[in-house]
DNA sequence: CGAAAACTTCGGCGCGGGCCGAAGCGTCAC
DNA sequence: GTGACGCTTCGGCCCGCGCCGAAGTTTTCG
């Protein structure tokens, strides 16, 4: 009966502590489980029992590394969903406090979903490209672009069946983005080469100077 | 907090209940509460009380008429979740009893979604539109495909809003196939010759030879 | 080696919620 | 009006589960 395991997988998502967890991993690195415990508020032994489940649902993936138990987003179908699901609830509405809002202010600016960039600055990158005849309507790669990549940001296309473009809804945005090997490249290396930064301890990022410079001489895009 | 939001939303359609509930509900159609019970085995008093959270949290609407309580998808936001959701859980593997065979297999060979036909046929459709140069890639309607609707299937391109033509994903094929107001009409439009007629109470759906004819001249299509 | 740190397991508490049956209320048919 | 019907409300049952603290295990550090 597929209602049984849609209501199971929605299930799994039905509570706070887990729903945050989920949220924090939307950044696509790995956390440990007591730096999600503090993160969500609840003790050490509530969330070694969310992370058994969520690992045993398959949502996420766990390296045991020492003393330490890492876990992860098991992948990008999981990423998906969750933005989704975040689609549909909306944009979070006016914040209370002002710290709140200058958070979400620049998680709206910009920041990593899951494994490329997203917010403002995913979409003006997504429009820049689209703009030169670098992506088609829905967000595949064009020759132009193809080789954009390949000259201008080392790229190279994956050998295996991943999607080397594909779009990405924006939850705040409510737009697509660029997403696929084409985006995470281009997120890993404008990381690599110090363009974007993360900011504090979430999945907030912001462009250096160095990388204002650099977008607007591979785009022409001006600073947000 | 958006992962309060995001578990309170979870929450709704984490019940085996509500789920079949919901996915009842994605023909589109609307349904009286005892109908709704039965077809998901509860008392009546039970579905009320289910019915009542779907529509407070306005996953559903409700319409009173006389005795009856009509509820319905409350729209498209609604029925497009639940075909990720299903995508995610993946298409129903093997089931156990004859019946249910036969029961799957015919709503993966044609159903409607919400208000468009999906399954084989909704694919089989939009692949056959794709190739005559009715469809772009990425799914939006060509010049010469708003003229093939006009002109052949009597359709008026809605004033609202809504998009002429966006992809639905398909949780049996895992495939896009044609949403937005041109699938609703073309749906609307093959159910009102009588080229297609549903199959028992569901929402599975099949073509008859009428239809079959229709849409070997329309679209060159071959019966599935 | 001993102590500290990260995590897990277990017991127990309390709450929420899913279910039903019985009773009540409005609506329709005769 | 009278009865049947569809739905809702209420009380009560019980299970599941989210949480914690305490104790136990494994790893790291000095």
């Amino acid at each position: 009966m597929p209602a049984d395991k849609l209501a199971d997988l929605a299930a799994l998502l039905a509570d706070r502590t887990r729903a945050r967890f989920c949220l924090t991993l939307m950044d696509g690195r790995a956390w440990t489980s007591s730096e999600l415990a503090t993160a969500a508020g609840v003790t050490a032994s509530t969330a070694s029992e969310h992370l058994t489940r969520l690992v045993a649902a398959g949502f996420l993936t766990e390296r045991r590394q020492g003393r330490h138990r890492y876990v992860q987003l098991a992948g990008r179908r999981q990423a998906d969903l969750l933005e989704h699901l975040l689609a549909y609830v909306g944009p979070a509405q006016p914040e209370k406090t002002l710290r709140a809002t200058a958070a979400s202010a620049a998680l709206a600016r910009g920041r990593t979903c899951y494994d490329h960039l997203a917010g403002r600055l995913g979409v003006a990158i997504t429009d820049a490209m689209s703009d030169r005849d670098l992506l088609d309507d829905d967000l595949t790669l064009t020759d132009r672009g193809l080789a954009w990549l390949t000259d201008a940001l080392d790229f190279t296309p994956p050998r295996g069946r991943r999607p080397v473009a594909k779009p990405c809804l924006d939850w705040t945005e409510r737009r697509s983005h660029l997403a696929g090997a084409a985006g995470a490249h281009i997120c890993a290396h404008l990381r690599a080469r110090g363009w974007v930064k993360n900011i504090g301890t979430g999945r907030a990022v912001k462009v250096t100077p160095l990388g204002e410079e650099a977008l607007r001489d591979l785009l022409g895009l001006a600073p947000l």
